[in-house]
DNA sequence: AAAAAAGTAGGAATGATTATCACTTTCATT
DNA sequence: AATGAAAGTGATAATCATTCCTACTTTTTT
């Protein structure tokens, strides 16, 4: 594992949160300022076919990715974009059982109105 | 409502399928040949405001959209990238309930090897 | 029919992501 | 320690779905 990969990882894995590829950057480089972003998504590639890191695709934004691998589902927020963890809402085996097929996975989004944005109206 | 956006809602409704905007572009123009991506993506966004279509939005390839919009979920193939209907698997009532807060809607795909993918191997 | 509003075609622009490539770094082997 | 292969990097260019822009056309309103 290149230096590079190591930051990464580790920005990733500081804190519970859920950044862009950009936003790594920008965290990464204060250890690391000559770090690409290319070298980036490089390394969130590689972390991801691993399954040390986890990729959260937007629909209307840049992806966001995820330090922690232990199951759980996504909730966020339609306003301001937060990202929030939450216990898995599905099993593979329930699924496999409702539609009668083997099952590789499942993207679960839940969108919501964060505290937050609620209380600014 | 104008004719090309009828157009391109008759393409959507035609079958069920789950084509992208350059697919639905290649349709449209058989009854419309002047008819321009622009039109086309421009009349889906409107047509997904209007509830009248659904986007389908895919991770690493062109996103789908979906001309009936009763609720339902979909299982996409990792192999071909087919797209095909299944019932519902949540509800929002369902999902408030596990969660505790209140829910504007959720994006469910579950992926799996279609039967004709499974059998080229 | 004129004026205003809405919609269109075509092409240029955008922006996240990926590919390329010359240049390091790593590291096992002599 | 030198070497050579393999893997990784930084910088930049390319890609490609989608959006934006603008002059033009169609529709609606008065």
């Amino acid at each position: 594992m290149s230096r590079q990969k190591e930051v990464i990882l580790g920005v990733l894995r500081a804190q519970r949160f859920h950044p862009t590829a950009d936003e790594i950057l920008l965290r990464a480089r204060q250890r690391m300022p000559a770090l690409a972003l290319g070298t980036v998504y490089r390394n969130l590639k590689a972390l991801c076919d691993e399954k040390k890191v986890r990729r959260i695709p937007m629909e209307d934004a840049p992806d966001r990715y995820d330090g922690f691998v232990e199951p759980h589902d996504h909730l966020v927020c339609t306003v301001c974009g937060k990202v929030y963890d939450v216990p898995p809402l599905q099993s593979k085996e329930a699924l496999e059982a409702k539609l009668a097929t083997r099952v590789d996975g499942y993207e679960l989004k839940v969108y919501f109105t964060c505290p937050k944005c609620q209380a600014k109206n």
